[in-house]
DNA sequence: CTTGCCTCTGACGTCAACGTCAGGTTCTAG
DNA sequence: CTAGAACCTGACGTTGACGTCAGAGGCAAG
């Protein structure tokens, strides 16, 4: 599998890939002419790196870790690591929670055309119970 | 209220807000010589501001959905805005929730001295059920 | 063999949310 | 009144995760 199709099935760009290499956080196979050569593998290692980068660890943290949750093999660093990113993650969830809790209140408020708003839904506000089916998973 | 002041009760830098308004989230009274006077309001103002940040908005959007927000006053692009935020927050929530799963779920394989562990757990492991309470809010 | 697509290694560009420094004014405590 | 803290407006610096471009080589099809 070269970087291109790897690109294809990860969704990722042929550029990260190989910044992902530069941080350390993907080995590659090179061909005698120096081109590089992954296995199967490797496309759910980097699907786990999106979802790191994704709950804002940086590449050094990621680098860190990863080892911990491939190898399962940790050193007592690696492990407090795993503990507060675990605990960092909990807390930004909490936060987003609060966030959007607030917004809903927001669109509680501005939504319902009976408490002074400008203007009335102009989308699906009762597509369920104001809480459409969140899309697959963008996460930015 | 100086910009000191407020710095201090919210947290944030002087530069920061003096960031938030020029990109048009905060609006301040001058005095004579052009100091920046702040009242009280301000302050939740801000803490709404640092959460919407915290949650991944960009200034730009945080800009478009304050007045909705603020002056529950929404024009039909700014409730859409709203939607998709709080869409976006819900699955960015759900995507959170995975990885921490799943940074669980290593804890517990190279946690467990019984699963080929290198090191036995450095830290309270059982604090409760494995999750100490999350400290205060940090977010990044 | 050559055409066209893929790949390689630098290396500079980008963008957002500030940090930081310079040079000057203003407020306040003593 | 005077020192020192706080404030002002530019304006340049920083950081991370890439985008993008340049110039050169590699690879399968026709």
């Amino acid at each position: 599998m070269r970087i291109g199709d790897l690109a294809a099935r990860t969704g990722v760009s042929v550029r990260a890939l190989r910044y992902y290499e530069e941080q350390g956080l993907l080995k590659a196979n090179r061909s005698g002419s120096g081109q590089r050569h992954y296995p199967e593998s490797v496309v759910d290692r980097v699907d786990l790196i999106q979802m790191l980068y994704a709950a804002g660890l940086s590449s050094r943290t990621i680098a860190e870790l990863l080892p911990c949750v491939e190898a399962k093999v940790s050193t007592p660093e690696s492990r407090a690591r795993l503990f507060a990113e675990r605990d960092r993650i909990d807390a930004q969830i909490a936060g987003l929670t609060r966030t959007r809790d607030r917004l809903d209140a927001v669109i509680a408020s501005t939504g319902s055309p009976a408490s002074g708003c400008t203007y009335i839904a102009d989308r699906d506000v009762a597509t369920q119970a104001g809480r459409p089916a969140a899309p697959p998973m963008t996460l930015r």
